[in-house]
DNA sequence: TACGATTATGCAACTTGTTGCGCAAAGGAG
DNA sequence: CTCCTTTGCGCAACAAGTTGCATAATCGTA
């Protein structure tokens, strides 16, 4: 729901085609928000027919370039929206249910799972880190958009945090979990 | 895509009905993976569809209880896919692009909506160290699979503690952040 | 010029999750 | 018994996200 007003933001700092929100998409907002390239387009072609933007070379045959600007109604809409209230996401990490299905089972060790989870958050930390010190060192006067910038970095960075701690203290917490020497015999449920 | 094992686990600890189902859901599971009675009742069909769960009451009539069991199949599809790895969620909320549309528009004050998911997030916090306190505590003997449901409740509790802790750092690093007084001219982007 | 690779755009089909509604059985109140 | 509410089950439609492929321009190169 939010992809739309996420696309307004990025063409209201810098008007460009579709193809060129994709790539920007992977880089900056992608971090918090991604979106393949036949969502984007999607989503331009609505925001187009709503009156919200608007395409600058409108050509209607394939392969043409289309680049897409932000009109008023568009940055209304995306001020309106910006003041709603919204709900923060729950947890959804299928890790989670494997634990819990490993829980059930008794015959899964979960620990490569966990080492592995514990590299992924912390190669995605890393890269947060060097964003950090790269566009906002700590010594460097903030203005108020930056402010607001570096905290979404932050939320990245604790998030990442978070579930680097969370993997050490359960693999640290949990050695006895592993896969019995001998896999039981075949259960008959029915 | 781990609806169906979330599915078949809760089946394995005690076979039951789709709306036994739900119910249960909304308790534990639901916690960290949340399903609306339809999602379960689709899910359910195509697992029965598949041959890894069995209707005990096969009334095809509506209205009629219909009594979930796990099969054989079900259990070895369960243990086949929790050993599978899998890739950890990324950040994906809404507040994040709010913030990033916030910098970018400079009208908008955030720090209403800030509290507010500060306290949701509190309120969240307290529901798991409640169950903490109830199921997990510290001194108590725990099996394996004890531990591996502990470190599925402290996963959402080290998640609601550092979003609880971003929120709070960012209300006190940022409260410049507001509305200005004279909401500025409407600006002709056309 | 012709050919192939790259870039930009888009369609179609599928999966997952959400919302709103409808229908049937069960069980209590009048 | 009849009415009404609750509970269990399910359909239909939609929104969001993913995957695979198709088509048109563009550009370098043989």
């Amino acid at each position: 729901m939010a992809l739309a007003q996420a696309i307004l933001t990025s063409l209201l700092e810098k008007p460009c085609t579709g193809a060129e929100l994709a790539r920007r998409f992977d880089k900056s907002l992608g971090h918090f928000w991604q979106a393949t390239h036949q969502q984007i387009y999607r989503e331009l072609g609505k925001l187009e027919q709503d009156g919200l933007v608007r395409a600058h070379g409108l050509a209607a045959t394939r392969g043409q370039q289309r680049h897409f600007e932000v009109l008023a109604t568009g940055k209304a809409a995306l001020e309106s929206w910006c003041a709603e209230p919204g709900e923060p996401r729950p947890i959804r990490d299928e890790l989670l249910v494997r634990l819990r299905a490993a829980a059930v089972l008794g015959t899964v060790d979960v620990r490569v799972e966990l080492l592995r989870h514990q590299g992924m958050h912390a190669q995605t930390l890393d890269r947060y880190l060097a964003i950090e010190a790269n566009d906002f060192p700590a010594d460097a006067q903030k203005t108020v958009a930056d402010e607001l910038q570096f905290a979404v970095l932050r939320a990245g960075i604790v998030y990442e945090q978070s579930w680097l701690n969370w993997c050490e203290q359960t693999l640290s917490h949990a050695p006895a979990i592993q896969k019995p020497a001998l896999v039981e015999v075949w259960p008959p449920a029915d």
